[in-house]
DNA sequence: GGTAGATTAAACACCC
DNA sequence: GGGGTGTTTAATCTAC
């Protein structure tokens, strides 16, 4: 039995004191229960791992939603959903279709919901084998450009940023002999997905241009990570960085946003560990504006029925998801009658006792619709 | 086997 | 002049 996802249940019923603050608090799940859907997900924030992150930073992020903490123990220890039937394997190839994540096999079915059975134990400590350095990233010089580019505050980079990006966050290149640098400019050069920006004159520090990512190009630079990763991705080692798919400060409108999700229940995020974005009512669009780092805050969110967690259930997996070396994590969320179900990857290094769940109002949601959109790639 | 795309290497020019 | 950057060409590899 392929074991490399767990599910867990965000909601029932929102056990919070902030529950009749919010516009669908009553019961926010019956938005998707019929017809077309704005936006019938709860974004998920993913705080990073205590253990990546520094004392301040861990603590600010758990500051901050006292009462949105989801583990999944308490769950596991009951019942879980069992995704991994070779039934429940979506046959889409349309790359529009927010399945083009599950064809994985490790990922959910859409709907219905499968029935529930016991997690089943695991060798705790036979999950988490690191990739090791030298193996080089699946991904192309393009996509290694293009997440380089979509992390930075700004959206576009000097090469030698892309540089450091790289080898910060694929240790392959730390080793690697310098060809590839000239890879990257070649890539940079030849490839109509990047253009180039003059440098401010008045900008004295730091040579030659920067680079950004097409807004044109966008869309096909996405869909190729994602192919990428659905193509080498097995499950999910949840890791470190960033979000590619929370739109791109080019101040034009999300790429993604035209994608019909009315009937499809499910999502796939990347969103970072490291430096959580989460949509709040006061800030509604990071997309508009990924440069702001955005704070949740609290008084916006609905905590999910919080359930412990045994680290020692997560899931093994045999492959390492090339996500966890590119900085990403995968998460998968949908909802089906009147739970919301978080699928997570097994063979993580996420602390799920940091996972933060929020549920948003509908200002929100709307504005997280153009991400779930990247996320889904339909455009 | 053909084709397209990606990778790698190299050469060269430009600029600071 | 050295080093970084940007462009171009060519050979090779790989996937479809």
């Amino acid at each position: 039995m392929d074991n490399s996802s767990q599910t867990l249940p965000l909601s029932p019923p929102c056990h919070t004191s902030l529950e009749e603050s919010l516009p669908f608090s009553s019961s926010p799940l019956q938005l998707c229960s019929n017809g077309p859907i704005s936006l019938p997900l709860s974004p998920i924030s993913f705080p990073p791992s205590p253990t990546s992150l520094s004392p301040a930073t861990a603590e600010s992020l758990q500051s901050f939603s006292p009462l949105s903490h989801c583990t999944a123990s308490q769950y596991l220890e009951g019942q879980h959903v069992d995704y991994l039937s070779p039934a429940n394997t979506a046959d889409q190839d349309d790359l529009t279709c927010l399945n083009w994540l599950h064809q994985r096999g490790n990922l959910l079915p859409l709907q219905p919901l499968p029935k529930m059975t016991p997690l089943p134990q695991m060798d705790s400590s036979a999950h988490c084998q690191p990739l090791p350095a030298s193996s080089k990233p699946p991904y192309s010089f393009s996509s290694l450009i293009f997440m380089a580019i979509e992390e930075s505050p700004d959206k576009r980079l000097p090469v030698k940023d892309i540089y450091d990006w790289i080898v910060n966050n694929f240790p392959y290149f730390r080793t690697a002999s310098g060809g590839w640098r000239n890879s990257v400019r070649h890539n940079l050069s030849l490839s109509k997905s990047f253009c180039r920006i003059q440098r401010d004159k008045s900008q004295t520090v730091g040579k030659g241009s920067l680079w950004c990512v097409c807004p044109e190009y966008r869309p096909a630079l996405l869909e190729v990570l994602k192919k990428t990763h659905s193509y080498h991705s097995t499950s999910s080692n949840l890791i470190n960085k960033p979000t590619l798919l929370d739109g791109a400060d080019y101040g034009l409108p999300a790429v993604c946003d035209s994608m019909d999700i009315s009937d499809a229940l499910s999502e796939t995020l990347l969103l970072p560990l490291h430096s959580p974005q989460t949509l709040t009512a006061d800030n509604p669009t990071f997309a508009e504006n990924s440069a702001c780092p955005l704070t949740p805050d609290h008084e916006e969110l609905v905590s999910m029925e919080s359930i412990d967690y045994q680290q020692e259930e997560v899931i093994e997996d045999m492959e390492k998801d090339p996500l966890s070396d590119s900085g990403y994590i995968e998460l998968h969320y949908y909802q089906s009658q009147q739970y919301q179900y978080l699928v997570l990857p097994g063979d993580t290094e996420l602390d799920l006792e940091t996972v933060e769940i929020f549920q948003l109002d509908a200002e929100a949601q709307e504005a997280a619709g153009s991400l779930l959109d990247l996320a889904g790639g339909g455009y």
